[in-house]
DNA sequence: TTGCATAGTGTTAAAGTAACACTATGCAAA
DNA sequence: TTTGCATAGTGTTACTTTAACACTATGCAA
């Protein structure tokens, strides 16, 4: 039996994973063959993970599931960041080509709700049903579908702000990190170089970074401490004193 | 010729307006007469301004027109900041009697993208083909339709948040303003009393609050100088230094 | 003329931020 | 075993920002 979708809705996905000092995008490969002619691609780029919502389901549910479909995970971090509606967003030609192909009684016009997420790419497993799913840097990503620069974009300025806010970069490091690869976090996703002492020192005032009697193993050179985030205890120390600061 | 519109999509303007020294919300009352009996009222409560979206209309659009049939106005603060979409967001007994009265062919469930506004009070003139409508303090809210009392909360969060990092508040202010007025705003909406010595000193030191030859008319004190704001110069004078809060 | 209501103004201690360079450690290669 | 290499880890200081605090000034109305 086959679910019935809200034709007109959609939710997309940008899974953020963190590589090699740099922060990746998990897309998927969305290639056309001419019908006529199986050997010839009309159409091969990139996509963000996405769905139609059925309907009676919740939006952070759909959201959920296609994300535990194509990493594997759940209970992973999951926001919703904005709503994507213009008429036109999916009137590209080869969007067009690919839509009627591919889903003949789409509406005209979808809304796309749009969530993002941070995930620790250690823990996605390269799946054999996804193969042609995989992380790019967000530096350097290919040619992609719709309008998916644009949702892009805007998820990668939303995180810019919060990362600044709340301690979500915890999120893309594996459960024990070293202080050096969070600064790398902060300044590959920031663009920016803090001060290293600077950086380590604020960092060993936050309680909720807490430092474990262990070091990193099999590296070559000296090894450093490792740690571990608390939620908990964030949510125990963090104070709220508002700071107007335009 | 009637429009055709999306039956499962809704945009919600949560508007606010500054009045009394008090955050106010727009609602509009809704109100339902026994057919069977038109001296008895079934139902009588208030919405926030929402409306389903036309087939090939942006969602911004979307939210600008219900602004301008609500308020008369254009051109002023609007923003999306959230979609709600759960399933049961209208199944309230109350919401289904009503729904089925007024709007037969509903889809069953109805996603509603938010967009909160912010206005000048003063300029919104009690308007005659809404008489039902008006402003509501947001400590004394009557009873409320649907998922509204969560969609109010979430934009007042959100309010909350912008108004400390983005020079916002000015849109609920007059064009011309006094620095006790402001002071007043940020008082009331964060709930808190600031350090008038405090607050004004940083407000001076902020270029693009900028004080003019006047002062208050009228008034049966010391008059105060009225101030504007300019995006100009805000925009032109911000800095970006990202500075990291957990 | 007085009272009232609100406008407007400065100082100081404490906390936080930014700028800056060297030593320590563990492994690997010679 | 020694040396080099790569990264870990550490403090001080000047400067800036914030928080706490109370009195005088002005314009109107009674």
């Amino acid at each position: 039996m086959k679910k019935k979708v809200h034709n007109n809705l959609s939710v997309d996905c940008v899974i953020f994973g963190f590589e090699n000092n740099q922060l990746h995008v998990m897309l998927t490969k969305r290639e056309l063959v001419d019908p006529k002619d199986p050997g010839k691609i009309i159409l091969s780029d990139y996509t963000l993970q996405g769905q139609h919502i059925y309907i009676g389901e919740n939006l952070y549910d759909a959201a959920t599931r296609i994300l535990k479909e194509k990493t594997g995970l759940s209970n992973i971090y999951l926001e919703q960041f904005h709503t994507f509606g213009s008429a036109d967003r999916l009137l590209r030609e080869k969007d067009q080509v690919w839509l009627k192909a591919t889903f003949p009684d789409i509406s005209p016009q979808v809304i796309s709700v749009a969530y993002f997420s941070l995930v620790d790419s250690s823990l996605v497993k390269p799946d054999k049903k996804h193969p042609e799913t995989g992380w790019f840097p967000i530096n350097d990503l290919p040619d992609l579908g719709f309008d998916h620069p644009r949702i892009i974009n805007i998820a990668l300025e939303y995180l810019r702000k919060k990362i600044l806010r709340e301690p979500i970069g915890f999120e893309l490091l594996p459960e024990k990190f070293t202080i050096t690869q969070l600064q790398n976090l902060y300044d590959s996703i920031l663009g920016i170089n803090l001060d290293k002492r600077n950086f380590r020192k604020k960092v060993s005032q936050m309680k909720f970074v807490i430092p474990l009697d262990e070091k990193q193993q099999k590296v070559p050179h000296k090894p450093a401490r490792v740690h571990i985030f608390s939620w908990d205890v964030y949510k125990k120390t963090k104070e709220e004193k508002p700071t107007i600061s335009l």
